[in-house]
DNA sequence: TATGAATGAGCATTCATTCAT
DNA sequence: TATGAATGAATGCTCATTCAT
């Protein structure tokens, strides 16, 4: 019995890799029950054994997304480290994991529009409405703890916080957006820029 | 003798007024033919009378879009003034307008997973494949020209370019992301945090 | 007013011929109003001025058809000669008209299968219901009457009637639709093979 | 584990069965695949299983209809007889069989209007163009040959060929035309009429 | 549990017909 | 009378979901 729940979760995380790559190549809205089933090499009937319907499986995939983020943000928590360190860690890091795992990244730009309003559902709030906002507000407030940390520690400006949170997230996602629109855009290789950027400002440096 | 007289082209600019609205609204793919006629109040069957089928209306939507990058580029050819002004200027009239219309920036968002593939049109190369990287190399190239010509005035750091303007672009367009999926960030007011965090960064500024 | 009337019957006339040469060409069931007006050159509206229906342009065009075997009965009528050669004259009359407006020719192809049941009329019995059976009656009593008096004269075998009437009206119904579905059966020149077959068959001739 | 086991091909052939029938008795052009869907006893969607398109059935109907005429071709094959008898075999083998499937029958009828153009398709060449044509080529030739063969054997005129085949196959189609337009033609009744007008004329018997 | 056949609601599109001008 | 814009019913086809095996 316990045996075969290790089965059961194992199937269903295959069927999700499968949804998550299907996803990722045709976006939600082209994608079919079937496509998912063909990618996972089960019958179409089968998914519904895993999945209480094709909006379970979005939410699921959307699970993904938040995870990773959760994923992220412990990565950033490493103490030890000065705040400004852990920040160029936290973006570099950031870009990293978007860049190995494009497929949820694809799925981010997805829900970005799904979050929105989902077909078929035009007045219920779809019990849990997918919440990511609450994903980029948890980014945006761990990194204006770090910017007011490094405030403190005198290795940033005093004072800042939530805008210019909102605007080093911004970099981060608005990269990975022209990556995913034009992949000529070298997203990994903007880890640099963007700290720099973000750090130094692109004004000539002082002399120091 | 007397036909009924109908301005077409304002008719058909009524129509995407109301689907542009609704695109908006619910996103392209949860968007019905009949919901973009009951917004422009006439009847489904009219809507083929101004556009071929419901993706010539979603091409006409993102010839919004595309224009209204135009109009921004244009705006910022504005000559005399220094290139970091222009900069600048650009930066908040990007937000400006963006912001002016959420509409037209929601179903960005919904290119972004839209221009990857389309439903139901898996083999033929759809005509104009909706172009949006063009779009984005479009602001890229414009802004690294700035960026250049800054460098040259001395405003800026000698040796910026391409990623760079990557960044700039990416953090308006981040924000924007942030915006749409949480309307509480305040989008409108963070033109001078971008223009502050990527002219000057964050980092502590010098005596001078 | 008289002139009016006689507008309104000519206008109605144009019409008619520029649907007898649609229906012609694309068949009644891919026909569209919109192609009669344009083949009319005039608006698609203007065509229910002079026809109260789709249906009622079918009629009409049928009408047509009816109209044409009359001219063909009254052609056969032509007293004085032997009967045998009345009916070698109706036979090659028969094809010569067939052969001169394969549009209407065509027509009656569509009649055969659109006399039975008529689009969105599944019940009623639609009027007049089409009575093409009423046309091939008439030419099969017209040509039994030939063979009798044929008969009669001593030019045919006497007992002829019905069934061979039918023989006849057969080969020459059957000769059009094999040139309608393949241009390269010579149906103009196939008079003479009918009149050969039908009086004389097929067995070598006796010696007289 | 235990799939539910269909016959496909019996399945698809029962559909077709239940197309046939519609299709008769409506026409083509009147019948909506719910209308085949409720004489098969499925729902409309099912119909899809089994056949690509409204289109896809209509062929197939169509091959069914070529498939006979094949079979018809075998049947008239039967050498040993002399070619007169194997042709008039033919011909009573022919309208025992149109007149067994009436349903077939009623459908080449709709065949010979749709074979002309399809709804819908004005541009693709429509794979195989349901050529009815070459079917009729079939029946000519096949009959020709007869027609020299028993030239040769001295039961019919030396040098008949084309043309006279194609009034014996127009003495068949014809005749069946006029019973699908009007049942009170006995075509079944009509094969022996149309082997003796076609063999031995319509003229008085010479004494022999 | 796995399958895939069956279902039917849903949607894009067409087109006969109406009607304001 | 002539026009052609507007309408909306009709219909082909898709696809999420169910269910018998």
């Amino acid at each position: 019995m316990a045996p075969k729940r290790v089965d059961r979760a194992a199937r269903r995380e295959d069927i999700l890799d499968a949804a998550v790559r299907v996803f990722a190549r045709r976006g939600f809205a082209a994608t079919r029950i079937e496509d998912v089933a063909a990618e996972a090499a089960i019958a179409k009937g089968s998914v519904y054994l895993y999945f209480d319907s094709r909006d379970a499986l979005l939410r699921a995939a959307f699970e993904r997304v938040a995870a990773r983020s959760e994923r992220l943000a412990a990565a950033a928590a490493r103490p030890g480290a000065p705040a400004v360190e852990r920040l160029a860690g936290m973006i570099r890091g950031a870009v990293a994991m978007l860049a190995a795992e494009p497929d949820l990244a694809r799925i981010m730009v997805d829900l970005w529009s799904t979050g929105r309003a989902r077909p078929g559902t035009p007045a219920e709030p779809a019990a849990a409405p997918l919440d990511l906002a609450e994903v980029y507000r948890g980014y945006r407030s761990l990194i204006a703890g770090l910017l007011a940390e490094a405030g403190r520690e005198g290795d940033l400006r005093p004072g800042l916080g939530g805008p210019e949170a909102t605007v080093v997230v911004a970099a981060i996602e608005g990269a990975l957006v022209q990556w995913l629109v034009d992949p000529e855009v070298p997203f990994a290789d903007l880890a640099e820029p963007i700290v720099a950027t973000c750090l130094d400002g692109l004004r000539p440096r002082p002399a120091g």
